[in-house]
DNA sequence: ACAATACTTGGTAAAAACGCCAAGTAAAGC
DNA sequence: GCTTTACTTGGCGTTTTTACCAAGTATTGT
C-alpha cells in the first residue's frame, strides 16, 4: 500500500514536467492539437533552442509524441485527460484565502 | 482562449510543491491522515529544518494547514481529492515503459 | 526559573534547472 | 552539388532549489 519508489519517479517526472510556466503553457496549447515547434517558440517567446529543450523534458516524462513531417517536428499529447488533470489541479486547493467562483 | 496568468501561476505553484520526491512522499503519507513534523522527518530521512521548509513551500502553495497542539505541529491536506489527483496523474501518460529513445 | 522537546528561520555551500549562443543534423528546394 | 529552413545538441554562465548546521521561538514539564 506505500508507494513504489518506480511509481513515485514515474510521478515526479510528470509533475516536474509540468512545473515550469512554459511548459505548462505548451501543455495547454496543445490540447487544441499539435503544434510545431516552431509555433510553440512564439507562444512561449524564448530560443528555439530552450524551447526544443523543455519539449523533450516533456517527451521523456512521457507526456508528448514527436512526428517529424517535412522539416517540421509536430509535437502531440500523449494523453486526452490533460483538461481533466487541470481541472482536478484547480480543484485541489479549496480556498488560497481570496473569494472563491471568481472566474 | 488562452490561459489566464493568475490562474497558471496558482497551478504553477501547486505543481511545483508536489515536483520533488520528499514533497510527493509526504501528500502521499498525509492522505491517511494528519502527522507531525517529526513523523514526517522520520518519513523521508532528512533534517528537521529540511522537512520543515517542505511543509511550507506546500503550505504556501495551499496544499496544507498546519495545527500546532501542544509541542507538535500537525499538518494536513487541506483538499480531499488528492487520490484522484494522482490516479489522474498516473492516467496522463498511457504506456508507461514506452520511451523514445533518450540517448 | 530552568531544561527539554518540537519546530522554524537564517545562513551558506552545493546541486540542479534554465536560457542563450554556437554548432551540428536532416529534409526540401534549386 | 549547394542553400535554406527547422530543429536538436553542446557548452557555459546565471539563476533557482535544495540541504545541512546553527541559532531562535514556543510550549511543556520539573
Amino acid at each position: 500500500m506505500s508507494s513504489s519508489a518506480a511509481r513515485d519517479s514515474r510521478r515526479i517526472a510528470v509533475i516536474k514536467a509540468l512545473a515550469h510556466p512554459s511548459r505548462l503553457a505548451i501543455a495547454e496549447a496543445l490540447q487544441d492539437g499539435e503544434r510545431c515547434v516552431c509555433e510553440l517558440r512564439d507562444l512561449v517567446g524564448a530560443d528555439l533552442s530552450t524551447v526544443s529543450k523543455h519539449l523533450t523534458v516533456m517527451r521523456k516524462a512521457g507526456l508528448l509524441d514527436m512526428e517529424k513531417r517535412g522539416l517540421n517536428v509536430f509535437y502531440r499529447l500523449r494523453c486526452p485527460c490533460l483538461m481533466n488533470f487541470f481541472e482536478c489541479l484547480d480543484g485541489l486547493v479549496p480556498e488560497p484565502a481570496s473569494r472563491r467562483s471568481a472566474r
